[in-house]
DNA sequence: TCTCCACCGGAATGCTTGGATG
DNA sequence: CATCCAAGCATTCCGGTGGAGA
């Protein structure tokens, strides 16, 4: 049934990417000057989760590679790097730098020293999940190296710039910004079509199914491409010929299901006990929630902690807290 | 309107950790 | 092996703020 699953994996960037042409044309003609060598401003792309921004940016940059024969680039995800330290390390590691760099013995201003130093051919740079960093003064420290073209991705563009401090936030005001809205039905049916006839054989699943994914995915691509690979995992692991409903509304179940167990890896003990109780009540004020919280763990943390954590939540779009000071209450998101 | 209270979040401080170094 | 050091985490302290009630 599956002809070649690497279709269906997040990383995958499809050589055509499809419904994107005005957002493709906008930023390879921001991206221009970097074929004669010249800098470009920092460009952000701007969109909700699986929208296609990381997809089409480094669609786009690869295919400036094509144009451009000396270019180095690097991608990074600031999720994942969220250091100083590791985003400087990456950065370098795009240009081959980063021999002799140990985290002892090298203060993160020897990185940037090195950075600085750089002469090579043009580096574009794409940083996804910018919001995420923690040291956002680094976004100004790179915006001042020759030759590094920034490629900024994030959800929300106020609360972007309302994380920054003046001065980086006035650095990256004359930034060119391209915004992606949320796939319509039509167009998320559309790109499913295209990995269907990458990935499977033919035949195995109507286009009235792919509209139901598509549906229930909520205008998410990666959401949508996630539900169809494992109902053609399970449709044949079944040994089934076609893609049953059955499998679709399983698979819509456990990517859902995935997701969360995904985001609840990534807190510790005392975060998930914050979490659960948030979940259980739906919203609950800030003493309650620490009186609950107290209660269920054996050593409590700190009331400051807790905000802490709650705060580090908030910014994962687990929760919201609601009211800024005094009638405060924390939601559930998602 | 003033005061008290709960809570927010920044800054300083101390403890722990894990890899480099001699 | 012991030692060292920066990063990460939790805690303490504290100024600031909005809401409830005198």
């Amino acid at each position: 049934m599956i002809t070649d699953a690497r279709v269906f994996q997040d990383e995958f960037v499809p050589s055509d990417v499809v419904h994107r042409d005005a957002e493709i044309n906008y930023l390879s003609s921001t991206l221009r000057p970097i074929t004669d060598g010249d800098p470009i401003e920092p460009v952000c792309l701007f969109g909700p989760s699986g929208t296609g921004k990381t997809c089409l940016a480094r669609y786009t940059v690869e295919q400036l590679r094509e144009e451009v024969i000396d270019l180095n680039t690097q991608y990074v995800n600031c999720w994942e790097d969220h250091s100083r330290f590791k985003t400087l390390y990456r950065i370098l590691d795009g240009i081959g730098k980063t021999l002799n760099i140990h985290r002892q013995s090298t203060p993160t201003d020897v990185l940037l020293d090195r950075l600085r130093d750089y002469e090579g051919a043009p580096y574009v740079v794409i940083l996804d999940e910018v919001d995420q960093l923690e040291d956002k003064d680094l976004l100004y420290d790179l915006r001042r190296i020759r030759n590094l073209n920034l490629l900024l991705i994030a959800n929300d563009e106020t609360e972007l710039f309302a994380h920054l401090d003046e001065r980086v936030a006035s650095r990256l005001q004359p930034c060119t910004r391209i915004s992606f809205d949320t796939y319509g039905d039509d167009e998320l049916a559309s790109i499913l079509q295209d990995r269907v006839r990458w990935g499977l054989r033919p035949d195995v699943i109507t286009d009235a199914q792919l509209r139901d994914i598509a549906d229930a995915a909520a205008g998410d691509a990666r959401i949508a491409i996630g539900v169809l690979r494992v109902a053609a995992r399970t449709a044949s692991r079944n040994d089934a010929n076609a893609i049953h409903e059955e499998h679709i509304e399983a698979a819509v179940a456990e990517a859902k299901a995935e997701i969360k167990r995904k985001t609840e890896e990534k807190l510790t003990h005392h975060q998930q006990v914050l979490y659960d109780i948030i979940t259980e009540r739906g919203e609950v004020a800030p003493g309650t929630l620490y009186e609950a919280y107290a209660e269920r763990v054996d050593d409590p943390k700190t009331k400051r902690t807790m905000r802490n954590y709650l705060q580090k939540m908030e910014h994962y779009n687990l929760i919201t807290a609601v009211g800024n000071d005094g009638g405060r209450e924390y939601h559930l998101r998602g």
